[in-house]
RNA sequence: GGUGAGGUAGCUCAGCUGGUUAGAGCGUGGCACUCAUAAUGCCGAGGUCGAGGGUUCGAGUCCCUCCCUCACCA
């Protein structure tokens, strides 16, 4: 075995205005497999990220939101947290751009990189919105293109030509954010000089840093020239203050990858690790970043510059991905393809998503599609009618005609050598992250241990009044075929993995156990390692989410069967009993009746209820119902309804509102 | 528009530096089995490897042209 390697990975961070999507999981999971694996295969390995909290964007949706944006950085944080605990992601820390140990590594980073010559200031002339008080990003401006003209295009580029530009090209610009033409303004920022680094990128290129295609992209960006860098932007903005440049401050960009050295600061303070071990310029520890293909000019020019110009080590490798297609399309909010880790986690475990995209990334940056139908098949064919299967047909005859243990000897050792053998090239498509490769050779060999079950048939062995032995041998030699593979695939699935151990009452695995068996042993009773996954629950995954606001009456159709909820979701829904005080019908809607009621300490409600073919309004005043006390409120064109009335049936005359039995007041918690 | 990647069985993909009848999984048709979460095993159908041209004794694999798809463009 190689020596002990020690590892830092990474995966990019999270920008914090905006949930965890399968996107961003795709990365999270590719990282996490191979830091699993790192650390199965007994090296140090450790992995950082951080939410990357700062930018106009940010300050913006804060300031929308009526919240501080630390406020909502730290909200969005400790989501961020639980989505990515929840899909399994084995962080050794999660930090925040927005955090001191961050701000130290910035401005030491950044002097650094002034006194080594590296920063240059020069005045530029950028769209200013003179009624918010705000210079513009390009994104923030909106206007016709100067080349084709398409109207209500961006700043920087057209999407309709295709056409880049500044905004100060764009005819009829006006501010996204005021809607007023934006005036030119110089303003002075601060430079880091990337052209000063070609040569030393391209030896770090040239070093294998980088996939091949990659490599390819890069050159054509040295053919182009390098363009310095503008890492300043001027107040207001949210971030931190450039040193001895008051009113500036670090472009989002640029303190976003610091965020891993300020993230791994925080770890070191916590464990006792040596941040130079690993960031020193000579270190010979690795250093890995993931990332999407979309950020890779960011990863691949300005940050190994910017690492290499402040005196410390380059990456060892800088690993890009595809984007998540749904369905073989773009991920989508308008078309209910937005899937965000935590929609799926309500619905799924996530070691099958986990398990599907292990199985269909690669190498390259090809997009990987989540197309549902095959996530199901797949995710049953091969986890719970192949693998899980090997373990599930031999359990019983261990513990029917064995007494559970474990026979002495293997009666077939060249078969589990072969397995064995395996865990090398499969070793070797984990480490350079073809993970689909890794999968494709595991089920391969479920396939032989089927096989190989299928052609000694205990089930007929152990009905010989002799076969006692060779049934127990037999289900010996499939349960390690088992237990080899689920040794492999345990960087993929965790969970599942602990479980094995447990069932096979066994330590927890290191890769080299895949090389030798289990003997002789007692052994768990078998419980279920892995349960089909429904396609209807999988579809459910892009179905329209939160129709609660859609109808405010009765009328609603009702909703088919939902899912469990938790207790805490339940308890979001403010069920009050409500005293009907007054009801009529609603001039120019057939349908709607306008009630006033009551709800004891809520006070008095307007809701409109679509009952009038049901109802006589005369007999409803004075009635005690259930209503949705904490509803959104909704406009309507006769009013704004306040809540819902509950009602079961198909609608129209069908219609039957609930009842509280005697003794229930207005205002009441239904629970 | 520029650049890059890609177009191989119904679907998802593998095919290394060109070499015998082009592969896998899923799906599909048939058979077998009944230990196993209707799981598993065996057999079969299904591809002019995007189109056309070229190099070569020989091309999915190299070259050219074209068509189509996708991504990126700081």
């Amino acid at each position: 075995m190689t020596a002990k390697r020690r590892i830092l990975v990474t995966s990019a961070l999270p920008y914090a205005n905006g949930p965890i999507h399968l996107g961003y999981v795709l990365e999270a999971v590719q990282t996490d497999v191979w830091a699993r694996f790192q650390r199965l295969r007994g090296h140090e390995c450790h992995y950082v990220c951080a939410d990357d909290t700062h930018g106009t964007p940010i300050m913006l949706k804060a300031q929308a939101e009526g919240l501080a944006p630390e406020r909502m950085i730290a909200d969005v944080h400790a989501e961020h947290s639980r989505d990515l605990a929840g899909m399994l992601i084995s962080l050794d820390h999660f930090g925040s751009t927005h955090s001191p140990a961050n701000e130290a590594v910035c401005r030491r980073m950044y002097l650094t990189l002034r006194e080594r010559g590296f920063i240059e200031r020069r005045t530029i002339r950028q769209a200013y919105d003179a009624s918010a008080n705000l210079f513009l990003p390009d994104r923030y401006v909106k206007g016709t293109c100067p080349n084709c003209g398409a109207a209500d295009q961006y700043g920087d580029s057209c999407e309709v030509c295709g056409a880049t530009y500044t905004p100060a090209d764009l005819k009829d610009a006006v501010s996204v954010i005021s809607g007023t033409p934006p005036v030119d303004r110089d303003s002075e920022h601060y430079f880091f000089r990337l052209s000063a680094f070609e040569e030393r990128l391209k030896a770090w290129m040239a070093g294998g840093a980088v996939q091949r295609s990659v490599a390819h992209k890069l050159e054509e960006w040295f053919a182009q020239g390098l363009k310095d860098w503008d890492i300043s932007r001027d107040e207001p903005y949210f971030g931190f203050e450039i040193p001895d440049a008051p009113h500036k401050y670090f472009y989002v960009w640029f303190d976003a990858p610091i965020g891993y050295l300020g993230s791994f600061t925080e770890l070191c303070a916590r464990t006792g690790l040596e941040f130079q071990d690993f960031f020193a310029p000579d270190s010979a520890a690795e250093l890995h970043h993931f990332i999407g293909k979309d950020i890779l000019y960011f990863h691949a020019l300005f940050w190994p510059a910017v690492l290499e110009g402040s005196g410390q080590r380059r990456p060892t490798s800088v690993h890009a991905h595809g984007f998540v297609t749904i369905n073989g399309q773009k991920m989508s909010k308008s078309r209910g393809t937005f899937i965000t880790a935590r929609r799926y986690l309500d619905l799924l475990p996530a070691e099958y998503l986990r398990y599907y995209f292990a199985a269909k990334l690669g190498t390259g940056l090809d997009d990987v599609d989540f197309n549902l139908e095959e996530f199901a098949s797949r995710v049953n064919a091969d986890l719970v009618g192949k693998l899980v299967n090997i373990a599930s047909r031999c359990a019983g005859f261990i513990h029917r005609s064995a007494g559970g243990t474990l026979a002495e000897s293997l009666p077939e050792p060249a078969l589990f050598a072969e397995f064995a053998a395996c865990g090398a090239p499969i070793a070797e498509a984990y480490e350079s992250r073809d993970y689909a490769g890794a999968i494709r050779q595991i089920m391969a060999l479920a396939d032989r241990a089927n096989q190989y079950i299928d052609q000694r048939k205990p089930w007929l062995i152990a009905k010989r009044p002799d076969g006692a032995d060779e049934a127990r041998a037999v289900c010996t030699q499939g349960l390690n075929l088992f237990r080899t593979l689920m040794i492999y695939l345990k960087p993929v699935l965790p969970e599942m993995a602990a479980k094995a151990e447990r069932f096979l009452r066994d330590a927890a695995w290191h890769w080299d156990d895949a090389a030798t068996a289990l003997l002789g042993r007692p052994i768990g009773v078998y419980e279920p390692l892995a349960t089909r996954l429904d396609p209807a629950v999988v579809a459910r995954l892009v179905e329209p989410q939160s129709p609660a606001a859609a109808t405010p009456a009765a009328s609603a159709a009702p909703a088919a069967a939902t899912g469990p909820v938790t207790i805490d979701e339940f308890a979001r829904v403010d069920l009050r009993i409500a005293k009907i005080l007054a009801a009529e019908r609603v001039d120019g809607a057939d349908k709607l009746l306008r009630l006033r009621v009551d709800l004891g300490e809520l006070g008095e409600r307007q809701v409109f209820a679509g009952i009038r073919a049901a109802y006589d309004p005369a007999t409803l005043i004075g009635r005690l119902t259930v209503v949705v006390a904490n509803l959104a409120p909704r406009k309507m064109r006769f009013g704004v309804s306040e809540g819902m009335i509950l009602a079961a049936g198909p609608g129209g005359p069908d219609v039957f509102l609930l009842s509280p039995d005697a003794g229930a007041a207005p205002g009441m918690r239904v629970k």
